[in-house]
DNA sequence: GGCATACGGTTGTTTAAACAACCATTCCAA
DNA sequence: TTGGAATGGTTGTTTAAACAACCGTATGCC
């Protein structure tokens, strides 16, 4: 017998993740009043570059949980905005690199500023420990179904 | 002074909501499985439509938190499978209102309990007391940005 | 060396989301 | 009562996701 048992008008709103999209959407609006033509899909793919420069699309697609395809489309159009190039490897030339353009750089601490700036108001009034269990809680989900 | 700090890498996964992603993920599959035609948004109009027929496309707006296009083109592809009809209000021919077919009536059954079980495997082994508690986050972080 | 297989990436197609612009109906107030 | 605002819904456009099919390169085994 399982652990967990649903009411059925709970089990809605865990399967379409409310709160992710509202931080999402919120942060989406935050890039727009700023006047930044980027999309929070793009702002993502950027994100992880910042940590570690000149990942392959494929080690994107793993930080990203996206699939092949997706990553492909979104590098496209973040060369096309010029904020990172594809770099063939010289080791295995199946693979692309990805580098961030000076452009990409610039654009690090405005728009991580804002990202703060959101978790912070979606998180107004909930206990730092009561955090730090619901992301314990989402990542159990997320090992369990990957 | 905000109450909640977060140190870079944790913030990235609280804004794509990668548990929730998973979760649909692993409900669509189960469709596939069973041979549903069906996709998890499609299925997520079925719901509220299940729990109270003849809404009208405002109302599945508000509860589903889509916008007003995204209801219309659900709604076409819903009437093309003929799983549900639009049928203009008497008393006021702005509404539409949205009710399920017999062949929609006949899956209620079977989604639910596919959505269930999706939901007990992704929260095997989390104590339902934390399970609560997580939702009142979420719940919590959706009012402060809605 | 040669061939099957795996891997990294691209392309095509369908579905959906966000946003702006639009139309018809209804409501309200001067 | 009529003209403007609000409401419910649709259409057009861009971006993205999922899935299948595909191509070129690398790997490993005989």
């Amino acid at each position: 017998m399982p652990n967990n048992q649903f009411k059925k008008g709970e089990l809605y709103s865990f399967i379409t993740g409310k709160a992710s999209i509202a931080i999402a959407r919120r942060l989406q609006k935050k890039f727009n009043a700023s006047g930044l033509q980027l999309t929070i899909e793009q702002w993502s793919v950027l994100y992880h570059l910042w940590k570690d420069d000149g990942k392959s699309q494929q080690d994107l697609c793993n930080a990203t949980f996206r699939d092949k395809p997706s990553i492909t489309r979104l590098v496209d159009n973040l060369e096309k905005l010029e904020l990172v190039k594809r770099v063939p490897s010289e080791a295995d030339r199946r693979i692309n690199k990805i580098y961030l353009t000076q452009q990409a750089l610039k654009l690090q601490e405005q728009t991580m500023a804002m990202a703060e700036e959101t978790l912070n108001e979606a998180l107004e009034g909930v206990p730092p420990e009561h955090v730090d269990l619901c992301k314990e809680v989402l990542q159990q989900v997320y090992d369990n179904l990957k």
